[in-house]
Order: C-alpha cells, then structure tokens, then sequence
DNA sequence: CATGAATGAGCGTTCATTCAT
DNA sequence: TATGAATGAACGCTCATTCAT
C-alpha cells in the first residue's frame, strides 16, 4: 500500500479498507496514527535485526557477514518497497521532531549493529583500522540506498542487487587490510574541516 | 520553509503568504500545485548543475573535479535542507507516476553528467575500467546521502562534511588504477546468485 | 465526572470505566445513554426530595424549612457541581423534546414541594397571600440559582452560601405577612403591558 | 438555531446551512469552532449592554432603570432563546477554563453595570445600603433566570414575564428604603459563614 | 494581475451502539 | 452478565482549487 501510494496512501481509510476494517475500528488497535507509524516502524526495525542475526547465524566471517546482510538488506527493500517511503516519509523523517529522533535512533541502532562487524573484522586484522567501524557503517549504507532510490523511481528497471554487489566489491576490497594503502589511505582528502 | 516543516509546510497558504501573495494568486504563476513542485524541481535540478559546471571550470583534473563536486554537493544540501525532502517527498518521489519519471530524469541526468567525469577519467587512465561511468556516478551518490540523512535526523549533529570526505577517500583510493588491484577488482562479490 | 469535565466527560466510555466496567457493558444496565441519563435524572431528583424530606424532619415551621432547604440546597450543588451541569445540560435541557419535558416534570415536582411550604406558610398567616405559592417558589428558587452559576464559572471563588443567604435574608423578609405592605404589594409593577 | 437543537446544533454544518454555506467556508470568517463561540459571546454581550445604554436613556431613576432593564433582559431572552443555551451551554460553561472565565468576565461586566444603578440608587436614598451592589446585582439575575429555565423546558408555556414582574415587585419593594425596615434588614440569616 | 469568498474532497478522530463469544 | 471487536454517523478542520470582482 504504502509502496503503490506513498505515505499518503497511508491514511486511515486506505489502511483500514486494506485490512477489512472501518477506519474507526482502526482505533481498536492503535491509540491514533502516530501510534500506527511508530508500529510500523517497530516492524521495520524488527525486521533490520532479524537480518543481522540472521547474517550472525550463517557466517562467523564478519565481512562475509557483511556481505550477505547487504544482499538481505536488498531482498527486504525489494520486497517491502515501502519501507524507505515510511523511513524517509515526510510523516516519520518530516516536522515532528519526536518522530524524527525516533528514526535518528532506528537507523543509529541498525548502523551500531553493522558497526559491529567492522570492529571485529578490524580486531581480526582483516580490515584497516584507520576508518572508525561507525563511518565504516554510514559509508556501508551508502552502498545501496542511491541504488535503491533508482531502483524506486525506475519503477523497478535499475538492477539494485548488481549495483549493490558492484558497490560491496568495490568498498570491500577498499577497507580491507593491506601493507600497500595503510600509510596514506588516511589522508581522507586535503583537509577543509568545516561543519 | 520545506526544511522546517517537510512537504507538509509546502501548501499553496504558506508558499503565498512567504512570497507576499494570497493562495489564489498563486495560480498566475503556476498551472497548479503540480505546476509549482515541477518548478521546484527545475530548480534544484539547476542547483545540481550549477554545480558541475563550476567545478568544470575550476579544475581540468575529473577525480578533482568529482572530489570539488561532492562537497559542493555537501553545501548544497546543509545549505538547502529542503532539497532532499523535496526531491524524496512523497509529492515528488510517491504516488503519481507522472511525477516519479519526472524525478527520474532529474537523478539520471545528474548522475550522467557525474557518470562523465569518470568516463574521462577513464579515459585519462586515472580511474580503472572494470567498472561502468554509470555504476561508479551512483557509488559517488552513495557517499554523501546516508550520510545526509543522518545530518537530518540528528538536526544537523551528525558531521555529514566529515563523513562524506572520508568516504571519498575510502572511494577515491578504491577506483583509482593501480597496477596491482586491476584484474581482480572486478570480482564483486564471491556470489553473483541474484535472490 | 460530569463537574469536571461537564456533560462531554458523561460518555458511555467514561461512565464505564468509572464503575470498572467496559462501555458495551453498560447496556446490561441501561438500555441507552439516554436511559442512562434518565436514571441520573431521577436520582437528582431523589436528592432533592431527600432534602425536602429532611427539613420536614428537622422542624415544623415552614418558613425555617425553607432557608433550610435552602441551605441544603446549596450545599447540595457545592457537593455535586455536576448536578447543574446535567440539569441544564444540552442533553436534557436541550434538543430532544421528550427528555425536556422531564426536566420539566422534575423541576415542577421539586417546585411543587417547595411550594407547598409557602401554601403552609400562608395558611399559618406568616407569608403574604397575594403571591402565589408557585410564584413563590420560582423566586425561591432565584434566590440561589445565579449564584450557583457564578461559583462555578469562577471556580469557586465566589461565595454562594453568603450569597444565598443574603438574598434568604432580603426574600423573606419581602414576603413576611405585615400588616402596612399587604394591600399595595400586589402591585408588581407600575406597567403590565407585555412587550 | 442554537434555540432549537441546544448547542450541539451549533456544529459547523449546522451553522454553515443556516448561513447557505459549506462548513469549511466559515474558516473565512472564524479561525475555528472556538471562535465562532467567542463571537457569539461578544454579540451576546453586546446585546446585554445595549439593554443597560437603553435604560439609561430611556430614564434618570436608576431604580425604575432597573425595572425596565428587567423588562428588557425577559424580551432578549424570550425573543433569543438561545441566548441561555449559549451562555450556560457546556461548549462555553464548561470544560474549557479559558471560556469559562471569558463566561464569568461577562457575566461579572454585566453584574457591574445592573451593580451601578443600585449604587446610585442607594447614593439616592431610595435603596438600602445594608446589602452591597453586588449582591443587589446577583439577585437581581435571580428574578429572572428560573422563570426562563421552566419558560424554555415548558416550550414557552410558563409566563416568564409576568413571574419576573411578580418578582420584581417582592425585591423592588423589599429593596427599597423605609424607616422600619432598617435595623433588621442586616440579619440576612441565623449566621453559618461556611465558604 | 491580485484578492476574498467560497467550494468540495478528504482526513483524523470520537462515540453511541451492536453483536458474537 | 461481561467483553472485545467492529460499525456508522458525525464532527472539526485543512487544503487545493475556482471564480467574480
């Protein structure tokens, strides 16, 4: 629903003639709205986690791990087209702040736990030490969602699981450790700090 | 006024009354309220390549020009925080199909004119071959917006400059032609399987 | 419920969470919210025959039953403030018909009763006769109701058992049988001309 | 209107149709329900000062001022019946403090000037001075108001009128200064202070 | 060109009421 | 007898849009 008509199409009335309701009744289950959105947004969360434990549970590899979750991360958003159009929605990303720190803390818990698997495979000395697991996070991140944002808008014609693979072999090969690039790989770019 | 509220803050009312005009006298200049959001579109879409004509004059070097691009790209948005909510709004990125190609253009056309830079650096020989101008303009796309968005959704504490820089390192060193990464570079991933 | 919240906080949800039950429950009890409201009426009503009962009780003189029943009265809306507010709510005093002539009923009973001490009174000799006992007791009645309603947008800040009974004070002595205002006092007003 | 169906006929379709419009076209004249209803107060108001300037004109004895304000209170009502409804209604008598006060500030405002005419009255001698204007004023509101709860919930059967000409001479006379009736007009009742 | 008035569609929400269990 | 789920009507309100002036 929300992936045919956006968050718009998220209304009461379209949600509950979705599920073979009345809009009221809708009011039986969720105390209004916002507590649908948050729901939902529990959900998506939920189904974040389920995939990085399901990653824990295929490979003792952090990178490979890594690997795998972005290929799940790819299937979900592919199946479950709405998800960045809740996430980024104006409903949930938009003016309410609450509701935008909600999300802040979503994505920084789904980016710890990436995190965390960059840390270890830099403990296990197979990735360079000299990015932090948390920007190694954001950058993972990075990976797909340009892709995923084509993939929308194309209606489906951009390939996003080639261009997430491409992107992974690509950043992969990058972080890990290698006695070449370890001295300048630091050197982020000529300076300008300015935020 | 699209950055504080979100789309939600782009009604006719509010656009009126900023500009000095009453709702209905809004309908001198534009067909409609779609009238107006493609307007808004052009714009940034002229933002975009303000951009890259900029830094077309200001470097003959491509990668440069890339790294000159993306923390223009970085100003742009921490300047216009608006400009990704309206361009992944619901009004412009959701339901009317119309309005999503329209979107689509804009994105392709930009990541084209991105796509460039890398086919000439391609061509200088700085940049390697393995991967496409197309695949690699959507990683470079990749490297500032997660990070975008978590500017956003923190209020602007998280340091999207910084993260964008190192990303660009991390990018920069990874695609650059080296003698020793060429040939196995294009081993994206271990699995090509597509689920 | 009803003084704080006023005739709004009397909804079947309120009501039955107030007696632990859920609001489909109470139509174990009522047949519907208006037989609700008729139970509450009847049960005012049932106040305010008590005490008129009580100061029948508590002397013989009618005329003291009287400033007593005033007294209780008053006391009685101090300790329900909620009792004006259904009285002369929209529910009862309001739209339906059927529901206006109860009030009606109970307001002519609760008068009738009143009156009845001024009939008493007059056929003891100690109250003017050329008012009737039913004008008597609408006055009677006057004696308080403004000052109720002045306690209660003011919150309680106004004194209305002083109020009472100045205006006790000032009314009985205006009806107190004497021998040089008989004649004249019928003449309620220098014109009778309906405008 | 509000005369027939109470204030719940006051919702914005109702009102709408009764002025040939649409409900949202009343945005234009009010910012919302609430200040429809603060309107309505002040037309209300204003109606009850242009009865206290009428007087004035109409005559120099405050007391016989008195008794055509009266007069004129019982038409206003008898010919807007949904004056009371309005004032006494929960929409503005109840929930809301903010409305309530702006209730009480009304009825205070008004008070003080029926207060006015007892003052000069007294100032006149014709008036004993035993009993405040303010209280004087609140009585005053007592002559009038039972007679036009049982006119309203009688359908107009009940003299209001006459009840409150019956009314007023009892107060008028018992008001006014004699030379008897001084020492002993103090003792409003056998004592109790309670608030 | 600009305005004010008005419109109609839609939305989120409340609430009395019904009904199967 | 009590409950939870559901319903339908109504309500206050917003907003894009139209139109006469």
């Amino acid at each position: 629903m929300v992936s045919d008509k956006g968050m718009k199409g998220l209304n009461l009335g379209a949600v509950a003639r979705r599920v073979g309701l009345v809009p009221s009744a809708l009011y039986r289950h969720f105390q209004n709205k916002d507590g649908m959105i948050d729901a939902l947004l529990e959900l998506i969360e939920s189904r974040l986690v389920a995939n990085v434990v399901a990653v824990r549970q295929e490979t003792d590899d952090p990178l490979l791990a890594l690997e795998l979750l972005l290929r799940r991360h790819v299937r979900l958003i592919r199946e479950n087209a709405g998800i960045p159009r809740i996430v980024f929605s104006e409903e949930v990303y938009g003016a309410k702040s609450q509701r935008k720190y909600r999300v802040h803390d979503l994505l920084r818990r789904y980016l710890g736990r990436v995190a965390e698997f960059f840390r270890e495979s830099q403990q296990a000395g197979t990735v360079r030490t000299d990015l932090s697991p948390d920007e190694l996070s954001v950058m993972f991140l990075g990976l797909v969602q340009p892709a995923a944002i084509l993939w929308h808008v194309s209606d489906g014609g951009f390939d996003v699981t080639r261009q997430a693979e491409k992107a992974w072999g690509v950043f992969s090969e990058a972080i890990k450790n290698g006695e070449d690039k370890g001295p300048e790989a630091g050197r982020a770019s000529p300076a300008t700090r300015e935020n």
